[in-house]
This record gives structure tokens, C-alpha cells and sequence, in this order.
DNA sequence: TAGTCAATTCGGGAAAAAGCGAAACAACGA
DNA sequence: TCGTTGTTTCGCTTTTTCCCGAATTGACTA
């Protein structure tokens, strides 16, 4: 049960990232398909993707695929470790993270990933506008 | 008193390696002085003393100057965020820092640093015998 | 089967971190 | 003032991490 030293270090590494803590504050509010994570948190697709793998390795969050999409969340143990949790509650006071939340509820009214196909290889700053 | 995410971000990378993970559950046990984390921790002394300066910018340690030692700590306030208290609490939970702590015993039972002259630049597995 | 779209993997250059001996600094004691 | 001794800083090499466009894969659809 008690990790070792170089599993713990692994695990603090993979949050000691902006946009890995970002994303992981995100989801503690729910899960997201990648594109979605990468539209809100306004990164290339493949830095969400990434951010994601690298966060799925230390064993915070889980995959769901559905279609052509991969939902991500946190793992339910994730409440176990009292560390994790501590984190993701600090994570949350973030001024940044409220700002993602509110992106986040925009793009969750909307119907499933609508939001996917601006993105691919862009960022999100570049983009095109909104489509039809 | 919310911190801001680089900082937040700047405050676990302190503590996502193996040594400065260590140093901070073994000053959990009480002040050493610099020479002594490096005995125990069995690292060259200029490692440790970066080890604890990164610490110490991290706000984790505090010093405390006495002739020509110096004593370091955790913060006091270190336990008021719960972050940084279960994160001791995991750590101080791996068998690498029972090891530590068993070996901190023993050096603190002898008088003051007697230890120190023995390090200056050597990893104490290449190190000389004992002081008369 | 061709085309589309979500997602992953790859490539590779730039930047940051690690690690540690050697030199410099600082506080004592003879 | 010299020589010790604890500590910090420097110099430098090696390793790791970051970042993102481009190519690739895989699932669905017309």
C-alpha cells in the first residue's frame, strides 16, 4: 500500500506541471473527452494528450472510450489518498482553475464534443471561429 | 494566502526528487545541521546544502545560524497546510527514510557534529574512518 | 472504400534540472 | 594571523523535461 520512494516521486512529478495540475483540477469536476480538455484549456491537442498520458501513468485518472472519443477522469481512489486529495482541493483554489471551470461549463452545455474539430495541431488562440 | 499555480507548481517540484524528499522527512524528526543531513543521507555535502537551499526557497525549511553551524528545520507553519503535512506523513512512511531516521539516531546521540569533518566533498561510502 | 475526425505517437531542438568536484567564504581557535 | 572546519557557490557535463507541428492510428460514416 505504501508506495515507494520512487513511485511517490513519480506521482509528485506528473503534478508538478502547470498544465498537468490544471488538468487534473479540471477533471475533479468531471470527466471530459481529450479534445474537450484541450479546448478549455486552450493547448494543442497533443499537449492535452500528453499532459493526459503522463497523468494516467502516475495513476490519477482513467480512460473511458466511446466511439472515436476517450473520456478521462480521476480515479475513484484518487479520495484515498489523502495527498491527492489535499492537492486537488488546493489545485481547485487556483485562480486559473476557476477560470478553466468557467470554460468548462460553457463547453459542457453544448452537446457532446462539438467543440472537437477546431482544434487538431492549432492552438486554440489561432483558431478559426465557432462552428455552424 | 491561496497561492498562485506557478508557485503551487514551484512547491511540489521542490519536493519531487528522491533527495529533497528524504531531507524534508528526516528534518520532520527534529533540526540537524547541514554536515549531519549529509552523513545520514550519505550524499556529498555540497548536494545536501542544495537540497536544502531548494527546500528552503520552497519555504519548507527554515535555518538557524549557531558559531559555525547551521540548523535546519521544517517551518513551523509547515503543518497548516494539510498538503504538506500528508506529504511528511507518506514520506515518512517509506522505508528509505526509516533507514534515514535509523542512522539519524545514531549521529544524534553522539556530541554535537563531531561527524562533519569526515564529508567535505566525499560520498560517505568512499570516505575515510572515524575521527580519534 | 474513401473520407473525416478524435487521439496518439514521433521528431527534435531548446530549456531546465541534476550531480558533484573544486574553489570560495565564513566563523572560529591556537 | 594561520590553519581548521562547516557551508555555500561555481563550473561544467550529462540527463531529463518541455513543447508543438507533423505524421500515424483507429473508429466511424457516406
Amino acid at each position: 500500500m505504501t508506495p515507494d520512494l520512487r513511485t511517490l516521486v513519480e506521482r509528485l512529478k506528473a503534478v508538478s506541471h502547470p498544465l498537468r495540475l490544471r488538468t487534473l483540477a479540471l477533471l475533479a469536476s468531471g470527466e471530459l473527452c481529450v479534445c474537450q480538455v484541450a479546448e478549455v484549456l486552450e493547448v494543442p491537442l497533443s499537449s492535452a494528450s500528453e499532459a493526459l498520458r503522463d497523468l494516467r501513468r502516475a495513476g490519477f485518472v482513467t480512460e473511458r472510450r466511446e466511439g472515436r472519443w476517450v473520456y478521462v477522469s480521476v480515479v475513484p481512489e484518487a479520495g484515498a489518498s489523502s495527498l491527492l486529495k489535499g492537492l486537488i482541493e488546493e489545485a481547485g483554489r487556483l485562480p486559473e482553475a476557476a477560470e478553466d471551470l468557467r470554460r468548462a461549463r460553457d463547453i459542457r452545455a453544448l452537446e457532446v464534443p462539438v467543440v472537437c474539430s477546431r482544434v487538431q495541431g492549432a492552438s486554440s488562440r489561432t483558431r478559426k471561429p465557432a462552428l455552424p
